[in-house]
DNA sequence: CGAAGATCCATACCAAAGTATGAGATCGTT
DNA sequence: AACGATCTCATACTTTGGTATGGATCTTCG
């Protein structure tokens, strides 16, 4: 939905069109203003300060239709592992495996049947794990991997 | 932390003050420029477009600095307790409790000290508990309440 | 009032988790 | 080739988790 609506709610093309014809609209109107009232010495700070009032209001306008709805589908997957953090935690594939497993709610046999490995073997495993995540037992480190977005 | 990045991200104080500050730095820059190179009659036209797209630019900017984060804000609260869940699971006050405490990785023993109860206290609340949710460990507790928005 | 549920606690016992230590095999890199 | 990291497994031991059973209050509700 995001996505459609990023790319379809303007057109590089009706863009620029539009932004011609608000500019010369606003130049007309100033153009008026002045002739109209017979104030000849609109001063150019003036015009500059009132085009530059509307067209903060454009490019916020333009910003909401374009970089918001973007920004939402960067940031709802955000709920999912950040890789950095992966890569930051030094954990090795095998030790990742395993958390995750365990995050699962998986006792060690039953990751040491999932992996083919001795129980041994996944006490191995989770006990450097352990070390490198600063915790001291399962249940904190799922938290704090879920916290560290290590883990979905 | 998108909390912090949008309140702190700007204040309205000092917005306004960089807003006119690079309002008059675009002048004086102007004007410099037509003494410069002795460009007398650089047209109201020209400095307005100019303008218009320098501060479309600063539109566009605030608008990824607001509006963005403030989106964020919106949507990260998707993951939060079924209060409809909770009351189905029929675990009561003290169970869920134990389990929010367990989520968070604390052993038996902590939870005991903070609620200020003895340890077989806990693990009678710990058993009912998984009796109710259906699961052998606690990590599978966690799981399971998780997925079924019991708790955070 | 009496039954039901919740909370609290205890003791005992078994299962699972976690630690410590050591070691063999593989693999990529210096 | 030598080194470090990873993966694998084992054995022994300690700690924590979980079950079973039973008992004591206390509240709520029909």
């Amino acid at each position: 939905m995001s996505r459609l609506a990023a790319s379809g709610a303007l057109g590089r093309w009706s863009t620029m069109v539009m932004y011609g014809l608000v500019l010369a609209a606003v130049v007309a109107t100033l153009k008026y203003v002045e002739y109209r009232f017979m104030v000849k010495s609109l001063s150019t700070e003036v015009y500059i300060g009132v085009v530059a009032a509307l067209f903060t209001g454009v490019g916020l306008w333009l910003g909401s239709k374009l970089i918001a709805d973007k920004k939402v589908v960067e940031v709802v997957p955000a709920t999912l592992v950040d890789e950095q953090a992966v890569r930051t935690s030094g954990l090795s594939a095998r030790e990742l495996e395993v958390l995750q497993l365990m995050a699962e709610g998986l006792s060690n046999q039953e990751i040491a049947d999932k992996l083919f490995v001795s129980l041994p073997t996944v006490k191995s495993h989770s006990s450097s794990l352990f070390t490198k995540l600063e915790v001291k037992r399962r249940t904190e480190a799922v938290h704090r991997a879920k916290s560290l977005r290590i883990i979905a």
